[in-house]
RNA sequence: GCCCCCAUCGUCUAGAGGCCUAGGACGGCGGCCUUUCAAGCCGUAAACAUGGAUUCGAAUUCCAUUGGGGGCACCA
Protein backbone atom coordinates (compact mmCIF):
# COMPACT_ATOMS: atom_id res chain seq x y z
CA UNK A 1 0.00 0.00 0.00
CA UNK A 2 2.41 2.60 -1.14
CA UNK A 3 -0.79 4.31 -2.74
CA UNK A 4 -1.10 8.13 -1.87
CA UNK A 5 -3.64 8.90 0.43
CA UNK A 6 -6.98 10.11 -0.88
CA UNK A 7 -10.25 10.15 1.34
CA UNK A 8 -13.40 11.74 0.39
CA UNK A 9 -16.25 13.34 1.93
CA UNK A 10 -19.35 12.28 0.02
CA UNK A 11 -22.45 13.86 1.84
CA UNK A 12 -25.95 13.85 -0.23
CA UNK A 13 -27.17 17.89 -0.29
CA UNK A 14 -30.23 16.36 1.84
CA UNK A 15 -30.56 19.22 4.30
CA UNK A 16 -28.35 20.78 6.87
CA UNK A 17 -25.52 18.07 8.15
CA UNK A 18 -25.92 16.96 11.89
CA UNK A 19 -22.59 17.03 13.97
CA UNK A 20 -22.25 12.98 13.02
CA UNK A 21 -22.09 13.59 9.87
CA UNK A 22 -19.62 16.18 9.86
CA UNK A 23 -17.52 14.30 12.20
CA UNK A 24 -16.87 11.68 9.30
CA UNK A 25 -15.50 14.58 7.61
CA UNK A 26 -13.45 15.86 10.51
CA UNK A 27 -12.29 11.80 10.69
CA UNK A 28 -11.66 12.41 6.57
CA UNK A 29 -9.78 15.53 7.00
CA UNK A 30 -7.55 15.18 9.89
CA UNK A 31 -6.00 11.41 8.85
CA UNK A 32 -5.86 13.14 4.89
CA UNK A 33 -3.77 16.29 7.01
CA UNK A 34 -1.89 13.70 9.17
CA UNK A 35 -0.75 11.80 5.99
CA UNK A 36 -0.51 14.76 4.09
CA UNK A 37 -2.99 13.00 1.72
CA UNK A 38 -5.90 14.83 -0.28
CA UNK A 39 -9.48 15.71 1.39
CA UNK A 40 -11.98 15.47 -1.37
CA UNK A 41 -15.20 16.71 -1.17
CA UNK A 42 -17.99 14.94 -3.33
CA UNK A 43 -21.54 15.39 -3.99
CA UNK A 44 -23.96 12.44 -4.00
CA UNK A 45 -26.61 14.12 -5.72
CA UNK A 46 -28.08 11.36 -6.73
CA UNK A 47 -31.70 11.09 -5.83
CA UNK A 48 -33.90 13.85 -7.29
CA UNK A 49 -36.07 12.99 -5.16
CA UNK A 50 -34.35 13.93 -1.80
CA UNK A 51 -32.15 16.80 -2.57
CA UNK A 52 -32.81 20.10 -1.09
CA UNK A 53 -32.35 23.51 -1.91
CA UNK A 54 -29.46 25.42 0.04
CA UNK A 55 -27.80 22.36 1.33
CA UNK A 56 -24.94 22.16 -0.62
CA UNK A 57 -24.32 25.44 0.81
CA UNK A 58 -25.02 24.19 4.55
CA UNK A 59 -22.31 22.09 3.69
CA UNK A 60 -19.40 23.57 2.05
CA UNK A 61 -20.73 26.49 5.41
CA UNK A 62 -20.16 23.55 7.59
CA UNK A 63 -16.74 22.28 6.40
CA UNK A 64 -15.53 25.98 6.50
CA UNK A 65 -16.70 26.78 9.94
CA UNK A 66 -14.81 24.15 11.59
CA UNK A 67 -11.47 24.80 9.00
CA UNK A 68 -12.02 21.47 7.17
CA UNK A 69 -10.88 22.72 3.77
CA UNK A 70 -10.94 20.58 0.83
CA UNK A 71 -8.39 20.06 -2.07
CA UNK A 72 -10.59 18.91 -4.77
CA UNK A 73 -14.07 19.27 -4.87
CA UNK A 74 -16.87 21.92 -5.34
CA UNK A 75 -15.37 25.77 -5.87
CA UNK A 76 -11.71 24.60 -5.87
CA UNK A 77 -12.00 21.60 -9.05
CA UNK A 78 -9.70 18.94 -9.18
CA UNK A 79 -8.02 16.40 -11.75
CA UNK A 80 -11.03 14.10 -10.64
CA UNK A 81 -13.83 16.08 -11.56
CA UNK A 82 -16.53 16.70 -11.96
CA UNK A 83 -17.01 16.20 -7.77
CA UNK A 84 -21.25 16.27 -8.08
CA UNK A 85 -22.37 13.03 -9.36
CA UNK A 86 -25.33 13.90 -11.14
CA UNK A 87 -22.53 15.17 -13.57
CA UNK A 88 -21.19 12.36 -13.72
CA UNK A 89 -24.15 10.02 -15.23
CA UNK A 90 -22.02 8.79 -18.28
CA UNK A 91 -19.53 6.84 -15.89
CA UNK A 92 -22.26 5.09 -14.02
CA UNK A 93 -24.03 4.13 -17.06
CA UNK A 94 -20.85 2.80 -18.89
CA UNK A 95 -20.09 0.66 -16.15
CA UNK A 96 -23.52 -0.98 -15.58
CA UNK A 97 -23.54 -1.45 -19.46
CA UNK A 98 -20.43 -3.12 -18.83
CA UNK A 99 -21.57 -5.68 -16.39
CA UNK A 100 -24.82 -6.32 -18.19
CA UNK A 101 -22.44 -7.56 -20.78
CA UNK A 102 -19.97 -9.24 -18.64
CA UNK A 103 -22.74 -11.37 -17.12
CA UNK A 104 -22.70 -9.59 -14.03
CA UNK A 105 -25.52 -7.66 -14.07
CA UNK A 106 -29.33 -7.72 -15.82
CA UNK A 107 -31.70 -5.62 -16.57
CA UNK A 108 -34.78 -5.61 -14.10
CA UNK A 109 -38.36 -5.03 -15.20
CA UNK A 110 -40.23 -5.66 -11.95
CA UNK A 111 -42.91 -3.24 -11.07
CA UNK A 112 -42.33 -1.00 -7.61
CA UNK A 113 -45.79 -2.36 -7.16
CA UNK A 114 -44.85 -6.54 -7.69
CA UNK A 115 -41.33 -4.98 -5.20
CA UNK A 116 -43.62 -4.08 -3.15
CA UNK A 117 -46.17 -7.35 -2.60
CA UNK A 118 -43.02 -9.17 -2.72
CA UNK A 119 -41.52 -8.20 0.36
CA UNK A 120 -45.21 -7.75 2.10
CA UNK A 121 -44.88 -11.19 1.42
CA UNK A 122 -41.64 -12.32 2.93
CA UNK A 123 -42.29 -10.17 6.07
CA UNK A 124 -45.58 -11.83 6.55
CA UNK A 125 -43.77 -15.36 6.15
CA UNK A 126 -41.15 -14.30 8.25
CA UNK A 127 -38.66 -14.77 5.17
CA UNK A 128 -35.40 -12.99 4.68
CA UNK A 129 -36.82 -9.95 2.49
CA UNK A 130 -34.83 -9.06 -0.84
CA UNK A 131 -35.44 -9.62 -4.36
CA UNK A 132 -36.52 -12.99 -5.62
CA UNK A 133 -34.37 -12.51 -9.01
CA UNK A 134 -37.54 -13.10 -11.17
CA UNK A 135 -36.11 -10.93 -13.72
CA UNK A 136 -32.42 -12.75 -13.24
CA UNK A 137 -32.64 -14.98 -15.92
CA UNK A 138 -35.31 -13.93 -18.28
CA UNK A 139 -34.72 -14.97 -22.27
CA UNK A 140 -33.75 -12.51 -25.08
CA UNK A 141 -37.98 -12.80 -26.39
CA UNK A 142 -39.18 -12.33 -22.68
CA UNK A 143 -37.04 -8.88 -22.58
CA UNK A 144 -37.81 -7.74 -25.84
CA UNK A 145 -41.44 -8.02 -24.86
CA UNK A 146 -41.19 -5.68 -22.01
CA UNK A 147 -39.10 -3.35 -23.58
CA UNK A 148 -41.88 -3.23 -26.30
CA UNK A 149 -44.45 -2.91 -23.35
CA UNK A 150 -41.71 0.25 -22.86
CA UNK A 151 -40.83 -0.36 -19.54
CA UNK A 152 -38.14 1.29 -18.35
CA UNK A 153 -35.56 -1.42 -16.75
CA UNK A 154 -33.26 -1.27 -13.82
CA UNK A 155 -30.43 -2.48 -13.55
CA UNK A 156 -29.50 -5.34 -10.84
CA UNK A 157 -26.29 -6.43 -9.94
CA UNK A 158 -26.02 -10.32 -10.09
CA UNK A 159 -24.80 -11.59 -6.69
CA UNK A 160 -23.11 -14.98 -6.31
CA UNK A 161 -25.25 -17.52 -5.05
CA UNK A 162 -22.22 -19.37 -3.40
CA UNK A 163 -19.56 -18.13 -1.25
CA UNK A 164 -18.62 -15.28 1.74
CA UNK A 165 -17.40 -12.19 1.31
CA UNK A 166 -14.77 -11.28 3.19
CA UNK A 167 -12.57 -8.16 4.14
CA UNK A 168 -10.73 -6.71 6.39
CA UNK A 169 -12.01 -3.36 8.30
CA UNK A 170 -9.74 -0.84 9.73
CA UNK A 171 -11.58 -0.60 12.58
CA UNK A 172 -14.09 -3.50 13.05
CA UNK A 173 -11.74 -5.94 11.71
CA UNK A 174 -12.54 -9.23 9.53
CA UNK A 175 -15.97 -9.20 8.75
CA UNK A 176 -17.57 -11.98 6.86
CA UNK A 177 -20.78 -11.82 5.31
CA UNK A 178 -22.12 -15.34 3.37
CA UNK A 179 -23.09 -13.99 -0.83
CA UNK A 180 -26.60 -16.08 -0.65
CA UNK A 181 -28.11 -13.69 1.76
CA UNK A 182 -27.22 -10.63 -0.21
CA UNK A 183 -30.01 -9.90 -2.66
CA UNK A 184 -29.71 -8.94 -6.13
CA UNK A 185 -29.73 -5.43 -5.67
CA UNK A 186 -30.29 -2.36 -7.77
CA UNK A 187 -27.08 0.04 -9.20
CA UNK A 188 -28.52 1.76 -11.74
CA UNK A 189 -32.44 3.53 -11.29
CA UNK A 190 -34.84 3.14 -13.90
CA UNK A 191 -34.16 7.05 -14.91
CA UNK A 192 -30.63 6.26 -15.23
CA UNK A 193 -29.16 7.82 -12.05
CA UNK A 194 -27.39 5.34 -10.22
CA UNK A 195 -27.63 4.11 -6.70
CA UNK A 196 -25.30 4.72 -3.76
CA UNK A 197 -23.71 1.63 -4.47
CA UNK A 198 -23.08 2.08 -7.89
CA UNK A 199 -22.10 5.54 -7.97
CA UNK A 200 -19.79 6.00 -4.70
CA UNK A 201 -17.70 2.39 -6.29
CA UNK A 202 -17.31 3.85 -9.20
CA UNK A 203 -16.30 7.31 -7.96
CA UNK A 204 -14.15 5.66 -5.67
CA UNK A 205 -11.92 4.26 -7.62
CA UNK A 206 -12.00 6.53 -10.76
CA UNK A 207 -11.09 9.32 -7.88
CA UNK A 208 -8.47 6.56 -6.99
CA UNK A 209 -9.33 6.92 -3.37
CA UNK A 210 -7.23 4.72 -1.00
CA UNK A 211 -9.37 4.98 2.10
CA UNK A 212 -13.33 4.78 2.32
CA UNK A 213 -14.25 6.12 5.68
CA UNK A 214 -17.97 6.42 6.61
CA UNK A 215 -20.11 5.26 9.57
CA UNK A 216 -20.74 1.92 10.36
CA UNK A 217 -24.39 2.08 8.94
CA UNK A 218 -22.23 1.05 5.90
CA UNK A 219 -20.62 -2.04 6.70
CA UNK A 220 -23.59 -4.15 6.03
CA UNK A 221 -22.63 -2.99 2.34
CA UNK A 222 -19.52 -3.68 2.16
CA UNK A 223 -19.72 -6.81 0.91
CA UNK A 224 -22.12 -5.40 -1.99
CA UNK A 225 -19.60 -2.68 -2.76
CA UNK A 226 -16.39 -5.29 -2.44
CA UNK A 227 -18.65 -7.90 -5.27
CA UNK A 228 -18.65 -4.91 -7.74
CA UNK A 229 -15.13 -3.81 -7.29
CA UNK A 230 -13.98 -7.65 -8.22
CA UNK A 231 -16.68 -8.18 -11.14
CA UNK A 232 -15.51 -4.65 -12.35
CA UNK A 233 -11.98 -5.58 -12.40
CA UNK A 234 -10.96 -2.40 -9.56
CA UNK A 235 -8.86 -2.63 -6.82
CA UNK A 236 -11.31 -1.87 -3.50
CA UNK A 237 -9.81 0.67 -0.91
CA UNK A 238 -9.33 -0.09 2.28
CA UNK A 239 -12.43 0.51 4.77
CA UNK A 240 -12.77 2.36 7.67
CA UNK A 241 -15.95 2.12 9.12
CA UNK A 242 -16.58 4.38 12.33
CA UNK A 243 -19.01 3.69 15.08
CA UNK A 244 -22.08 6.65 15.39
CA UNK A 245 -23.32 8.97 17.17
CA UNK A 246 -26.35 8.26 19.44
CA UNK A 247 -28.75 10.26 21.00
CA UNK A 248 -30.15 9.88 24.77
CA UNK A 249 -31.65 6.51 23.60
CA UNK A 250 -28.96 5.36 22.02
CA UNK A 251 -30.29 5.09 18.66
CA UNK A 252 -28.29 7.02 16.14
CA UNK A 253 -28.29 10.40 16.13
CA UNK A 254 -31.29 12.66 13.66
CA UNK A 255 -33.17 15.80 14.39
CA UNK A 256 -35.46 13.89 16.53
CA UNK A 257 -33.30 14.47 19.36
CA UNK A 258 -32.99 17.95 18.47
CA UNK A 259 -30.70 20.65 17.65
CA UNK A 260 -27.97 18.45 15.83
CA UNK A 261 -26.98 20.15 12.72
CA UNK A 262 -23.10 21.63 13.45
CA UNK A 263 -24.61 25.16 12.19
CA UNK A 264 -27.21 25.11 14.81
CA UNK A 265 -23.98 24.57 17.56
CA UNK A 266 -22.50 27.92 15.55
CA UNK A 267 -25.62 29.39 16.50
CA UNK A 268 -25.91 28.75 19.97
CA UNK A 269 -22.48 30.02 20.20
CA UNK A 270 -20.12 27.47 20.28
CA UNK A 271 -16.76 27.96 19.31
CA UNK A 272 -15.51 25.65 15.99
CA UNK A 273 -12.06 24.71 17.84
CA UNK A 274 -14.52 23.30 21.05
CA UNK A 275 -16.33 21.53 18.13
CA UNK A 276 -13.77 20.34 16.60
CA UNK A 277 -11.78 18.92 19.74
CA UNK A 278 -15.16 18.00 21.09
CA UNK A 279 -16.52 16.03 18.19
CA UNK A 280 -12.47 13.95 18.07
CA UNK A 281 -13.01 12.98 21.18
CA UNK A 282 -16.13 11.66 20.39
CA UNK A 283 -14.64 7.97 19.20
CA UNK A 284 -11.00 8.97 19.28
CA UNK A 285 -8.68 9.67 22.37
CA UNK A 286 -5.10 10.35 22.18
CA UNK A 287 -4.44 8.79 26.13
CA UNK A 288 -5.78 8.00 29.46
CA UNK A 289 -5.67 11.68 30.37
CA UNK A 290 -5.52 14.63 27.46
CA UNK A 291 -8.71 16.76 26.44
CA UNK A 292 -8.03 19.84 25.26
CA UNK A 293 -5.83 19.49 22.33
CA UNK A 294 -5.48 21.96 19.25
CA UNK A 295 -6.33 20.90 15.45
CA UNK A 296 -2.72 21.01 15.22
CA UNK A 297 -2.45 18.72 18.06
CA UNK A 298 -4.73 16.28 16.69
CA UNK A 299 -3.60 16.15 13.34
CA UNK A 300 -0.44 15.58 14.24
CA UNK A 301 -1.09 12.56 16.77
CA UNK A 302 -4.25 11.22 14.95
CA UNK A 303 -4.39 7.38 14.29
CA UNK A 304 -6.98 4.93 12.92
CA UNK A 305 -6.15 2.57 15.35
CA UNK A 306 -6.54 4.58 18.73
CA UNK A 307 -10.62 4.55 17.20
CA UNK A 308 -13.24 3.07 18.92
CA UNK A 309 -15.89 0.52 18.14
CA UNK A 310 -18.62 1.99 19.94
CA UNK A 311 -21.34 4.00 19.61
CA UNK A 312 -21.32 6.98 21.58
CA UNK A 313 -23.54 9.81 23.09
CA UNK A 314 -23.15 13.66 22.85
CA UNK A 315 -22.57 15.04 26.40
CA UNK A 316 -23.73 18.24 26.07
CA UNK A 317 -22.91 18.96 29.75
CA UNK A 318 -19.24 18.28 28.75
CA UNK A 319 -19.44 20.50 25.57
CA UNK A 320 -20.77 23.25 27.17
CA UNK A 321 -17.63 22.72 30.13
CA UNK A 322 -15.41 22.82 27.07
CA UNK A 323 -16.83 25.70 25.02
CA UNK A 324 -16.23 27.80 28.45
CA UNK A 325 -12.58 26.32 28.69
CA UNK A 326 -11.94 27.76 25.31
CA UNK A 327 -13.95 30.93 25.73
CA UNK A 328 -11.94 31.52 28.57
CA UNK A 329 -8.34 31.27 26.66
CA UNK A 330 -9.65 33.86 23.78
CA UNK A 331 -7.93 37.25 24.39
CA UNK A 332 -10.44 40.25 25.58
CA UNK A 333 -10.48 41.68 22.11
CA UNK A 334 -10.81 38.51 20.38
CA UNK A 335 -13.92 37.40 22.40
CA UNK A 336 -15.59 40.84 22.32
CA UNK A 337 -15.09 40.14 19.04
CA UNK A 338 -16.73 37.40 18.82
CA UNK A 339 -19.50 38.27 21.56
CA UNK A 340 -20.83 41.43 19.14
CA UNK A 341 -23.18 40.07 17.11
CA UNK A 342 -24.58 37.58 19.42
CA UNK A 343 -25.46 40.66 22.18
CA UNK A 344 -26.36 42.31 19.04
CA UNK A 345 -29.11 39.46 18.13
CA UNK A 346 -30.54 38.75 21.49
CA UNK A 347 -29.80 41.82 23.75
CA UNK A 348 -33.62 43.15 24.16
CA UNK A 349 -34.82 45.73 21.14
CA UNK A 350 -34.66 48.55 23.08
CA UNK A 351 -30.95 48.28 23.59
CA UNK A 352 -29.35 50.98 21.27
CA UNK A 353 -27.50 49.55 18.57
CA UNK A 354 -24.88 49.65 17.04
CA UNK A 355 -23.21 47.97 19.94
CA UNK A 356 -20.48 49.69 21.22
CA UNK A 357 -17.19 47.79 20.84
CA UNK A 358 -15.33 49.75 23.32
CA UNK A 359 -17.97 49.09 26.45
CA UNK A 360 -18.50 45.68 25.27
CA UNK A 361 -14.51 44.96 25.72
CA UNK A 362 -15.13 46.29 29.66
CA UNK A 363 -17.63 44.33 29.87
CA UNK A 364 -16.41 40.86 28.73
CA UNK A 365 -13.21 40.27 31.37
CA UNK A 366 -16.41 40.62 33.91
CA UNK A 367 -18.29 37.88 32.26
CA UNK A 368 -15.53 35.45 30.69
CA UNK A 369 -15.41 32.96 33.11
CA UNK A 370 -19.42 33.05 33.71
CA UNK A 371 -20.39 32.08 30.35
CA UNK A 372 -20.15 28.83 28.31
CA UNK A 373 -21.65 29.66 25.56
CA UNK A 374 -21.11 32.72 22.92
CA UNK A 375 -25.17 33.47 23.19
CA UNK A 376 -25.28 33.09 27.23
CA UNK A 377 -23.79 36.42 27.17
CA UNK A 378 -26.80 38.90 26.04
CA UNK A 379 -28.85 37.08 29.23
CA UNK A 380 -25.83 37.70 31.69
CA UNK A 381 -24.91 41.10 30.81
CA UNK A 382 -27.95 42.68 29.79
CA UNK A 383 -28.02 44.82 33.35
CA UNK A 384 -24.72 46.57 31.63
CA UNK A 385 -26.63 47.45 28.70
CA UNK A 386 -30.40 48.52 29.25
CA UNK A 387 -31.50 51.68 30.95
CA UNK A 388 -34.39 50.61 33.10
CA UNK A 389 -34.00 48.06 36.05
CA UNK A 390 -36.98 46.18 37.39
CA UNK A 391 -35.81 45.82 40.98
CA UNK A 392 -37.26 42.67 42.98
CA UNK A 393 -37.58 43.72 46.43
CA UNK A 394 -37.52 40.28 47.75
CA UNK A 395 -33.58 40.20 46.81
CA UNK A 396 -32.74 43.11 48.76
CA UNK A 397 -32.77 41.14 51.85
CA UNK A 398 -31.82 37.66 53.29
CA UNK A 399 -31.66 35.84 56.53
CA UNK A 400 -28.95 38.34 57.83
CA UNK A 401 -30.33 41.84 56.07
CA UNK A 402 -34.05 43.39 56.59
CA UNK A 403 -35.72 45.52 54.52
CA UNK A 404 -35.00 48.40 57.26
CA UNK A 405 -31.12 47.78 57.21
CA UNK A 406 -30.98 47.61 53.74
CA UNK A 407 -32.72 50.86 53.12
CA UNK A 408 -30.68 52.57 55.42
CA UNK A 409 -27.54 51.28 53.97
CA UNK A 410 -28.61 52.09 50.44
CA UNK A 411 -29.43 55.52 51.85
CA UNK A 412 -25.78 56.09 53.40
CA UNK A 413 -24.22 54.56 50.09
CA UNK A 414 -26.16 56.82 47.79
CA UNK A 415 -24.70 59.96 50.14
CA UNK A 416 -20.89 58.77 50.54
CA UNK A 417 -20.79 57.79 46.85
CA UNK A 418 -22.40 60.72 45.68
CA UNK A 419 -19.88 62.56 46.94
CA UNK A 420 -16.91 60.29 45.04
CA UNK A 421 -15.11 62.24 41.96
CA UNK A 422 -14.11 59.10 40.15
CA UNK A 423 -15.53 55.39 40.45
CA UNK A 424 -12.42 53.32 40.30
CA UNK A 425 -12.38 50.32 41.95
CA UNK A 426 -10.11 51.01 44.67
CA UNK A 427 -11.99 53.69 45.91
CA UNK A 428 -15.51 52.27 45.67
CA UNK A 429 -13.80 49.31 47.67
CA UNK A 430 -12.14 51.59 50.47
CA UNK A 431 -15.14 53.72 50.64
CA UNK A 432 -17.69 51.11 50.69
CA UNK A 433 -15.47 49.02 53.60
CA UNK A 434 -15.56 51.31 55.77
CA UNK A 435 -19.29 52.34 55.13
CA UNK A 436 -20.33 49.18 56.43
CA UNK A 437 -18.15 49.57 59.15
CA UNK A 438 -19.62 53.04 60.36
CA UNK A 439 -23.42 51.06 59.53
CA UNK A 440 -22.23 47.81 61.69
CA UNK A 441 -22.95 45.58 58.95
CA UNK A 442 -20.62 42.74 57.24
CA UNK A 443 -19.06 43.96 54.06
CA UNK A 444 -20.74 41.16 52.51
CA UNK A 445 -24.45 42.77 53.55
CA UNK A 446 -23.51 46.42 52.36
CA UNK A 447 -22.09 45.13 49.12
CA UNK A 448 -25.01 42.51 48.55
CA UNK A 449 -27.76 45.44 48.69
CA UNK A 450 -25.50 47.59 46.66
CA UNK A 451 -25.93 44.82 43.97
CA UNK A 452 -29.22 44.31 43.76
CA UNK A 453 -29.71 47.94 43.38
CA UNK A 454 -26.93 48.37 40.59
CA UNK A 455 -28.22 45.34 38.77
CA UNK A 456 -31.25 44.09 40.10
CA UNK A 457 -29.53 40.45 40.30
CA UNK A 458 -28.22 38.96 43.28
CA UNK A 459 -25.59 37.14 41.17
CA UNK A 460 -23.07 39.05 39.29
CA UNK A 461 -19.66 39.83 38.45
CA UNK A 462 -17.50 41.19 41.44
CA UNK A 463 -19.37 44.67 42.48
CA UNK A 464 -16.55 47.33 41.96
CA UNK A 465 -15.39 46.21 38.86
CA UNK A 466 -19.14 46.21 37.91
CA UNK A 467 -19.85 49.57 39.20
CA UNK A 468 -16.93 51.17 37.53
CA UNK A 469 -17.93 49.89 33.88
CA UNK A 470 -21.17 51.27 34.94
CA UNK A 471 -20.23 54.60 35.74
CA UNK A 472 -20.67 56.48 38.44
CA UNK A 473 -23.89 58.36 37.02
CA UNK A 474 -26.12 54.98 36.11
CA UNK A 475 -25.27 53.91 39.48
CA UNK A 476 -26.01 56.96 41.66
CA UNK A 477 -29.62 56.65 39.30
CA UNK A 478 -30.16 52.88 40.20
CA UNK A 479 -29.54 53.08 43.62
CA UNK A 480 -32.44 56.16 43.74
CA UNK A 481 -34.53 53.95 41.90
CA UNK A 482 -33.65 50.78 44.80
CA UNK A 483 -34.61 53.43 47.26
CA UNK A 484 -37.66 54.14 46.19
CA UNK A 485 -38.37 51.05 45.36
CA UNK A 486 -37.44 49.74 48.87
CA UNK A 487 -39.26 52.89 50.62
CA UNK A 488 -42.25 51.78 48.92
CA UNK A 489 -42.48 48.39 49.51
CA UNK A 490 -41.94 49.34 53.15
CA UNK A 491 -44.58 51.71 53.14
CA UNK A 492 -47.34 49.58 51.30
C1' G B 1 -37.60 -13.30 10.58
C1' C B 2 -32.43 -13.25 8.50
C1' C B 3 -27.50 -10.91 8.51
C1' C B 4 -23.68 -7.68 10.59
C1' C B 5 -21.56 -4.88 14.62
C1' C B 6 -20.96 -3.54 19.73
C1' A B 7 -20.67 -4.22 25.41
C1' U B 8 -15.35 -0.62 31.47
C1' C B 9 -18.19 4.65 36.44
C1' G B 10 -24.72 8.38 34.83
C1' U B 11 -21.74 10.20 30.21
C1' C B 12 -16.97 10.35 27.03
C1' U B 13 -12.98 7.24 27.67
C1' A B 14 -7.66 4.74 29.32
C1' G B 15 -6.72 -0.27 29.55
C1' A B 16 -3.83 -4.64 23.82
C1' G B 17 -2.75 -11.56 30.36
C1' G B 18 0.34 -9.93 35.75
C1' C B 19 1.96 -2.40 36.30
C1' C B 20 -5.76 -2.72 37.93
C1' U B 21 -7.30 -3.04 45.52
C1' A B 22 -9.31 -0.46 37.11
C1' G B 23 -6.63 5.62 35.53
C1' G B 24 -8.47 10.52 33.42
C1' A B 25 -12.48 13.99 32.04
C1' C B 26 -17.67 15.94 32.28
C1' G B 27 -21.58 15.80 35.57
C1' G B 28 -22.81 14.79 41.14
C1' C B 29 -21.40 15.44 46.20
C1' G B 30 -18.03 17.77 50.06
C1' G B 31 -14.37 21.41 51.06
C1' C B 32 -10.91 25.61 50.17
C1' C B 33 -10.83 30.56 48.06
C1' U B 34 -14.46 34.54 48.26
C1' U B 35 -18.61 40.71 48.43
C1' U B 36 -22.76 37.22 45.26
C1' C B 37 -22.29 34.05 40.94
C1' A B 38 -18.63 31.93 38.40
C1' A B 39 -13.61 30.46 37.53
C1' G B 40 -9.67 27.97 40.08
C1' C B 41 -7.78 24.36 43.57
C1' C B 42 -8.36 19.94 46.78
C1' G B 43 -11.08 15.70 48.07
C1' U B 44 -15.06 11.97 47.39
C1' A B 45 -18.86 8.48 45.61
C1' A B 46 -19.40 5.86 41.06
C1' A B 47 -17.91 0.80 36.23
C1' C B 48 -15.11 -4.22 33.91
C1' A B 49 -23.45 -7.13 31.53
C1' U B 50 -23.94 -12.69 32.90
C1' G B 51 -22.22 -17.81 32.61
C1' G B 52 -18.64 -21.10 31.13
C1' A B 53 -13.61 -22.22 29.06
C1' U B 54 -8.12 -21.33 28.48
C1' U B 55 -4.14 -19.87 31.98
C1' C B 56 -0.13 -20.15 37.69
C1' G B 57 -2.88 -15.55 36.67
C1' A B 58 -8.25 -12.34 32.64
C1' A B 59 -11.40 -6.01 32.17
C1' U B 60 -7.91 -7.89 28.68
C1' U B 61 -8.17 -14.59 24.85
C1' C B 62 -12.25 -18.17 23.27
C1' C B 63 -17.50 -19.86 23.43
C1' A B 64 -22.41 -19.14 24.86
C1' U B 65 -26.29 -16.09 26.95
C1' U B 66 -28.36 -11.41 27.69
C1' G B 67 -28.70 -6.46 26.27
C1' G B 68 -28.10 -2.50 22.66
C1' G B 69 -27.38 -0.65 17.70
C1' G B 70 -27.45 -1.09 12.41
C1' G B 71 -28.85 -3.36 7.67
C1' C B 72 -32.27 -6.35 4.62
C1' A B 73 -35.44 0.44 -0.88
C1' C B 74 -35.48 2.27 -8.21
C1' C B 75 -32.41 6.57 0.00
C1' A B 76 -27.87 7.77 0.85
Amino acid sequence: MTEPVRVRFAPSPTGKPHVGNIRTAMYDWIFARHTGGKFILRIEDTDVARKKEGALEAIMESLKWLGLDWDEGPEVGGDYGPYFQSQRLELYQKAAKKLVEKGNAYYCYCSPERLEALRKEQEARKLQTGYDRFCRNLSPQERAAKEAAGIKPVVRFKVPEQGQTRFHDLIYGDVVFENSIIDDFVMLKSDGYPTYHLASVVDDHTMKISHVIRDEGWLSSAPRHLLMYKALGYEPPLYVHHPVIVGADRAKLSKRHGAVALLDFRDMGYLPETMFNFLTLIGWSLDDKTEIMTRQQIVENFSIERMGKTGAFFNMEKLDWMNGVYIRGLTIDDLSEKLLPFLDKYLPPEVKRPLDVNYVRQIVPLIRERINTLKDAAAYAEFFFVDKLEHDASKFTDKKTNAETALTALKSAEEILSSLDSFDCDQLENTLRRLAEKLGVKAGQLFNVLRVATTARDATPPLFETMAVLGKERCMKRIKAAISRLGNNRDS
